[in-house]
RNA sequence: GGUCCCAUCGUCCAGCGGUCUAGGACAUCGCCCUUUCAAGGCGGCGACACGGGUUCGAACCCCGUUGGGACCGCCA
């Protein structure tokens, strides 16, 4: 607990490259936690190799975290009161703590490196909140590859800090009671709580997540396709699916309950429940948990969503009502899984252009034509073109069908394919009522269908 | 090679010594619904890695084996 016993939690990335995956998901879960306990989420900016880092990139992160819904309460952009929150901004706190090792002759100078000289003979127990007691005995927490004992660079030669270092005196300075970071850390944890103990200062509890794997049970990595949380957004997931779907790797709220939103999880989150072993990232999964979410959209919010995608197809969807493509989205109900998806199977609402190049109904040439041209001169004839309404249309269709032995499949699917191009779509009668009358008369009409 | 971690259906989780002939979800298969496809409903297939202990009793505790993984940079 931080001074008044509040949670204090960060997530530091390094701004070497987008906000990927693993780092999303470290990022969540320190927020989970955060919002769980009252505490304060802190971001800070790991930036201490000046090859690869660059603004761009921390730009990018901040932007995925938003994106995700993951607010923080103090860092580099906003500010608190233990900044600065980039590391290269915080040098006086590295050369002082290093300096003092070095009087204490914990450390020794190698040339402008300060390095730590481990000790041995020591146990260190990290008493991690997910895995439970881990002991290591000093020496072997640093070692070379053929086992013998490696002293821990502090300060490297150009005057940063390395990360081991930088991390204990800024999660101390900061106030910071429990680190939450991925299990790839576990190895780095031992050399960092000897460097705790030699400044005299009380270690933080320690939480490592698991990893989370692609299909073939390796660390994530821009192999396994995406490596931006804006790859997923560019491919049609819902921030508030990519949360969920993330938060469920290594963690359920109980109750069989699986889709759940951000409010939900914050109350519901316990650290101590999160599983230790690595999830594999699995799409079938995300595709569902983002389909729940479409369905469970707003009509307004699931038009705002799916409005790029229809633009990016080339699709004007400005031309009608927002109350019009609402009700077309809505009409889809759970087809599509992605956003992408379902703008994509979507298109002929908003556009009559490529129906055309999907569909010639050419498969209608002969006889068949001439009983399509008998009913939809009896619709008509009945309706006319206003006021058009799914279950009236469907009454009629049903009756004309009986009284002249046809079967309304003969109908349906032509008028299907006349009005969207595909085999696959609402109910075709529910479409043609939404489209109205004169839409689709000349829809038919171009079909020689009418 | 060394250190450390992990081990329940293909995948994600539940199970935290008896209520487990192991539960849910995704995926998959079948049926129903039906103007198509989704959605929805119903059902099938499908796992405690193995071997020793401890215990009246083990998926749960201990040990070993096997199999995965992480780490061993003046990267973070």
């Amino acid at each position: 607990m931080g001074a008044d016993g509040k949670v204090r939690v960060r997530f530091a990335p390094s701004p070497t490259g987008a906000l990927h995956i693993g780092g999303a998901h470290t990022a969540l879960f320190n927020w989970l936690w955060a919002r769980r306990t009252g505490g304060s989420f802190i971001l800070r900016i790991e930036d201490t190799d000046r090859e690869r880092s660059t603004a761009e990139y921390e730009r990018t992160i901040m932007d995925g975290m938003r994106w995700l819904g993951l607010d923080w309460d103090e860092g580099p952009d906003k500010g608190g009161d233990h900044g600065p929150y980039r590391q290269s901004e915080r040098m006086d706190g590295y050369r002082e703590a290093a300096m003092a090792l070095v009087r204490s002759d914990r450390a020794y100078m190698d040339g402008r490196a300060v390095i730590f000289r481990v000790p041995s003979g020591e146990n260190i127990l990290l008493d991690d909140v997910i895995y439970g007691a881990i002991n290591v005995a000093s020496e072997k927490s640093s070692v070379n590859q053929d086992g013998s004992v490696k002293d821990i660079v502090l300060i490297k030669s150009d005057g940063m800090p390395t990360y081991n270092f930088a991390v204990v005196v800024d999660d101390h300075s900061m106030g910071v009671t429990c680190v939450i970071r991925g299990e790839d850390h576990i190895a780095n944890t031992p050399k960092q709580i000897l460097i705790y103990r030699a400044l005299g200062w009380e270690t933080p509890q320690f939480a490592h997540l698991p990893m989370i794997l692609g299909s073939d049970k390796k660390k994530l990595s821009k192999r396994h396709g995406a490596t931006s949380v804006f790859e997923y957004s560019d491919m049609g997931y819902l921030p508030d699916a990519v949360f969920n779907f993330l938060a469920l790797l290594g963690w359920t709220p109980g109750g069989g309950v699986e889709i759940f939103g951000r409010e939900l999880a914050a109350r519901a989150f316990e650290l101590s429940n999160v599983t230790k072993k690595p999830a594999v990232f699995d799409t079938d999964k995300l595709n569902y948990v983002n389909q729940e979410h479409l369905k469970a959209m707003s009509p307004a919010a699931r038009r705002e969503a799916v409005e790029p995608f229809w633009r990016d197809l080339g699709l004007r969807y400005e031309r009608h009502p927002r109350e019009y493509t609402e009700n077309a989205l809505t009409l889809m109900g759970g087809r599509g899984r992605t956003t992408r998806e379902l703008a994509e199977y979507s298109d002929y609402f908003v556009d009559f252009e490529p129906v055309k190049s999907r569909y010639d109904a050419s498969e209608t040439d002969g006889p068949h034509r001439g009983t399509l041209r008998e009913f939809f001169g009896a619709l008509y004839d009945k309706f006319g073109t206003s006021g058009w309404e799914a279950a009236k249309l469907e009454e009629f269709a049903r009756e004309w069908c009986g009284e002249n032995g046809v079967s309304l499949k003969e109908i349906a699917m032509p008028m299907r394919l006349a009005l969207s191009g595909r085999k696959v779509s609402p109910g075709v009668f529910e479409m043609a009522g939404l489209m109205g009358g004169e839409e689709c008369r000349a829809r038919l009409s171009y079909y020689q269908f009418v």
